[in-house]
DNA sequence: CCTTTCGGTTGATCTGAGTCAAGGCGAAAC
DNA sequence: GTTTCGCCTTGACTCAGATCAACCGAAAGG
């Protein structure tokens, strides 16, 4: 990972790499004064909105650190997440002044941000900068793609076991402690929020984890601390093909 | 529309324009010349298949007129479609060199396609071009979202409705007949198709087809072609805001 | 012309996940 | 220390959509 990774990001993003990204090929430094120049930084806590659908939105940000989601809401109340921003995520459209989803913070959280019309003037003028977010919004369309599989054609146990992979996953390479096969993390979410992401109810969410417990595919010490045995277990309840899958 | 949003596209693409893209800042004609260099036509039949998920792709393309399909598939033949190409639409992704989802032609196809290596140059050097995809991009991404809340929390019903809505609004932007709310439309898609957009198997897909017949919101004639009386109508049936959401 | 095939419809039945409802537990509040 | 509240679990029951199966009609192909 280069200095440039952290360009949209924030002096302490490097804690905080979930998919590596191609460095750029070239160095110009007077980007990251000129991006400097725009940007703030804003924190909220745990369970606080960051902005409201419709909402006027005169920045857009990344995530530094914490977690915060994207959620849709029908006008009956039926809820469904369709992202989850994590550490070095981008949020928000140049080009688009109002909000098009719910954002929420999960977890306490730290945004950088940058006010949007001298970010989309900068971006006019440095050609790199488009390319870094064409670059993580394709990313992001990939997973949203790997995302709709999950909501359209698995099974509730098949969701949750997915779901706690994709945290795995993440929590594996923060902490880059590659552990022979067993991990230990912490659920950011709570069974609302699983359930939300996975298009469950939360009772759903609930009686597949006991499922998962009770076939010894994952331990649980608490309600939000799971420890899976191994990797390779959890993977085959998820339905995906064995190998990862890993495109480049 | 300017001619600069028939950039990635082709000579005709000025038939099928789906969405409405911003019109860009600065006029530099060479580029049409250097992109024309490294583009060429594939045509492909009703039914046939572009490319296969994990197969080698050294091209990145765009649909000038037809409909392709991405979908996904499980090891056990679970399908779930997670892209509608239309024209003016942009399939692969430039620093990928496999491609990550089945394309296939559900009608006759006319693709555009880049050889790769000099497009993604083309792209260092004109900035332009990053900046037009990101914004398809972008607009891809919220489509999916979109999709993401219909396949986790929409009933068949609205299911069927949201689709039905969908090819009706395209349709109608295409032959650009505001007709006083009475819409007709051909169906691109077998009910099997649809079925695999909207995660729910081809048995429900008619028997809601069949439901909406009865309750008077769809007439059929035949099996492909769909008369809806009132887009309002329909409209009620999807579940959505009301207020169509336009989010510049 | 008959037969096959393909896409579509419809019925009968089953089942996975939703709904409704009753607790449990731990942390914060009083 | 006990009350409250938020989050979670579990049970009983229901139901939307899946599954299995029969059948229809139009087009293709011999």
């Amino acid at each position: 990972m280069s200095h440039h990774d952290l360009k949209l990001g924030s002096p302490n993003c490097g804690d905080c790499p979930i998919r590596h990204r191609a460095v750029c090929a070239r160095c110009e430094t007077d980007e990251l004064a000129q991006l400097d120049a725009i940007k703030y930084y804003r924190s909220f806590q745990a369970g606080q909105t960051v902005i409201w659908s419709g909402d006027r939105m005169d920045f857009v940000a990344s995530v530094v650190t914490g977690i915060a989601t994207l959620t849709q809401t029908m006008e009956d109340g039926r809820r469904q997440m369709v992202g989850l921003l994590l550490p070095s995520d981008f949020v928000g459209r140049p080009g688009r002044s109002q909000a098009a989803y719910d954002v929420t913070a999960t977890t306490d959280l730290v945004m950088c941000c940058f006010r949007k019309k001298p970010f989309e003037e900068l971006m006019g003028s440095t050609p790199h900068i488009a390319q870094r977010l064409l670059e993580m919004t394709l990313d992001e369309l990939d997973a949203a793609r790997e995302w709709m599989l999950l909501l359209g054609r698995k099974t509730a146990r098949e969701k949750i076991a997915s779901l706690l992979a994709i945290i795995a996953r993440r929590d594996a390479s923060l902490k880059s402690s590659v552990t022979k096969g067993g991990v230990k993390f912490d659920l950011p979410l709570t069974r609302e929020e699983m359930a939300d992401y996975l298009g469950l109810t939360l009772e759903t969410v609930s009686r597949q984890m006991s499922a998962l417990k009770r076939d010894g595919v994952i331990e649980l010490e608490g309600k939000r601390h799971v420890i899976v045995g191994s990797l390779d277990r959890l993977m085959e309840e998820t339905g995906d093909d064995s190998d990862g899958g890993a495109l480049v």
